[in-house]
DNA sequence: TTAACTTATTGACATTGTGTCATATTCTTT
DNA sequence: AAAGAATATGACACAATGTCAATAAGTTAA
């Protein structure tokens, strides 16, 4: 008697026809990217009908979301990870390791990042889940700051949430360079100088 | 005996009936942003016929490119003015400068800038000359720390073209933000947060 | 076991927008 | 004024989307 009715065959068939799709879906933005994808042609490969697809989802916009889950969850587990540091040393060190995991992320993730960064320029919805994502970073290195300015640790005089944006759009611009795959340089490199200027010019 | 053509009647109508369709073109784009546009709606106010839109545009991304033609030639212009410092303080004034004028740029040109935004994210061919805008600017800017960097201004340990790019990209971030109309503080507070902490993050 | 009910699937259809092309119009030249 | 050249036109073919009434498949309960 499970709760979630997955016991029962018919549920467990529209779960199925629901993966089916997903999974082709996947397979044709990444093949297409997202504005080229079309959602016919995701249907005829998954042999379903052709409204099915929308019993199941609203449109392209919805498949992908469900499909960037998954990566959103990651970002919004690097954001999460504050810190307070004791001294400069500590702060630098940490500093940096944030940065390279957000770099390191576009990597991991470049296919489906690709095709992210697309849709955010086109979708709406997307472009906000990406926005509560920033959000979160610059709330949460706007923190950091704060911290290390009323510690004497950073110069005070700077609003501390200009500072914060500044440094975590250095990040996110990066990180697409990285998903296009346009960088020329080791993202270890590219974290350890971009953490050099921003900790050099920030702390005391 | 014009060269141009523009004596006759005939070229003279084909010319006005494309600054018609610009005008308009105009008008739709702003008010309904560059997704959200159709060509026929431009079509049908400008009161031509509709396959006369064809003949002097490609589409909808040629509509906007001439449009915004203007705009770009603008931001060329902020890019090309390299410069020397001779001291500190002098980079530095230099430096924030020329943020400032580029942040002026998002807000000068508010509409059309919310536009091509848009646009980028959607149409290759108006990303690539975006690109193209960038590049220049990250050159101009690696030629500027490198050149800080030889004369003793500037921390020589670090990639020039890495920093630039850094550089750039927190401007170009807070561009978006102020075409947006999220940012929060004036332009200026901004301009001079953000060239503080490079500033005093490069330069010795 | 079967009739009534619930859930899932289906594809034809209406809708919206695009770009092309043969034809018509307007102007220029000879 | 006839031939020729440049412009303009809108009907048409195409591509993609999302909806919905009809159908199929599975479950329940007498």
């Amino acid at each position: 008697m499970d709760n979630g009715k997955v016991g029962d065959k018919r549920h467990l068939r529209s779960i199925m026809t629901r993966q089916k799709l997903l999974g082709v879906a996947k397979e044709i933005f990444l093949e297409e990217g997202f504005q080229a994808a079309v959602i016919s042609q995701m249907i005829k490969k998954a042999n379903i009908g052709y409204g099915t697809a929308y019993v199941h989802f609203k449109g392209k916009e919805d498949l992908l979301i469900v499909l960037m889950e998954n990566i959103m969850e990651q970002f919004y587990e690097i954001a999460e990870t504050s810190f307070f540091p004791k001294s400069k040393g500590e702060a630098k060190h940490t500093i940096n390791k944030q940065a390279n995991a957000f770099l390191k992320m576009a990597e991991a993730e470049r296919n489906m990042m690709q095709v992210f960064e697309q849709a955010i320029g086109i979708s709406t919805v997307i472009s906000d889940k990406w926005k509560a994502i920033r959000m979160k970073f610059i709330q949460r290195i706007s923190k950091d700051v704060a911290y290390a300015q009323q510690n004497g640790l950073a110069r005070a005089e700077l609003n501390h949430e200009l500072v914060a944006k500044g440094w975590f759009f250095t990040n996110e611009m990066y990180l697409w360079e990285i998903v296009r795959n346009d960088h020329q340089r080791s993202i270890e490199e590219i974290a350890q100088t971009i953490t050099s200027v921003y900790f050099e010019g920030l702390y005391l």
